[in-house]
DNA sequence: CGCGATCGTTCACGCCGGGGAAACAGCTCG
DNA sequence: CGAGCTGTTTCCCCGGCGTGAACGATCGCG
């Protein structure tokens, strides 16, 4: 995250951009607030307060982060989400592996069976049993399974829109 | 784009984020800036210029057409309205399928009945309890169904000018 | 002008089935 | 041997759907 100074900096400004990183402007009294290039900038108007310019810091910084998109990788029976990351058994794996490359799409659950269960021949609830639990796995590094009934389930970050969602 | 004030419209505010629709929060002063949900919302400390309050709004309405094309899909029983969704009951999402591919138009009773009861066999107040629930559905993703007394319902954004607004 | 008839909305209820959660048991592997 | 996986059973909650009835807004008619 970098704080620049405007119009004084507009050269570091154009450079920052092209290089596609977040950057906060700090407008000296007087000057009208320029057009903004990209969803990576914002602006505050001096003199302010610091909580705000700190505010504002804060949430270009995590739109970016939302912007690039976290992406979540599965290797070796780990799951990594920036950060964070858990091992996973090799069922939970299978699991979700098929999520995972459908990710914010519903995936019913008789694909999941059957990449779960190749074999086939299992009871109704094995898989409920195993979706609760990955569930619970997953809940610690900020993804979401949802369900969506009659249709499957669907994979997402826990920040994201649904009707459901809470937050602060 | 809605402007509203902080923290005093805090009920309003949380129910414009659910519908996905901009909104621009007008900071009392000495209150601190509220975490931002999405990218569709945005504050102004007050007082403020009204240059600046100007820039911001048309900021986050460019940010807000840049982000959705405002074009709502449904999907195996997911209804997507920009960054939101709904999961659909089947029977709801035959019917919204109807309402969708008449976007902006009239569709009638008649025609969504048969959509949704290939049947025949349904009369009664089943398809209006239908709708009346989709329709509280439908507004957590900012979609309204109108009602076209005589005639039938009709599915816009919620963001559109009511009926009964005649514009010159 | 008022009064039903008509149309639409909403609430409350009940049934049904999908899906969730807990608890237990066998298994595997370090 | 103990801990973590996995399968299975059981219970039950809650969402989806249909129905009935009360409520409200219009409209048309005398």
């Amino acid at each position: 995250m970098v704080h620049l100074r405007w119009p004084a900096e507009r050269r570091r400004r154009e450079r920052l951009r092209q290089e596609g990183r977040p950057r906060l402007l700090l407008l000296e009294s007087g000057i009208a607030p320029p057009a903004l290039g990209d969803c990576l900038e914002d602006w505050v108007r001096l003199p302010a307060d610091d909580g705000d310019i700190e505010a504002r810091a804060g949430e270009l910084l995590a739109r970016s982060r939302h912007h690039f998109g976290v992406i979540p990788t599965l290797e070796s029976g780990v799951l990594r989400v920036g950060e964070s990351w858990v091992p996973l058994s090799p069922l939970e794996a299978q699991l979700t592996a098929v999520l995972l490359e459908r990710m914010d799409a519903v995936v019913s659950r008789e694909t999941l069976a059957r990449a779960g269960w190749p074999g086939g021949t299992n009871p109704r609830n094995t898989l409920d049993v195993h979706v609760a639990r990955l569930r619970r796995r997953l809940e610690t590094v900020g993804l979401a399974i949802r369900t969506v009934r009659s249709r499957g389930y669907l994979l997402e970050l826990s920040g994201s829109r649904q009707q459901g969602a809470h937050e602060a």
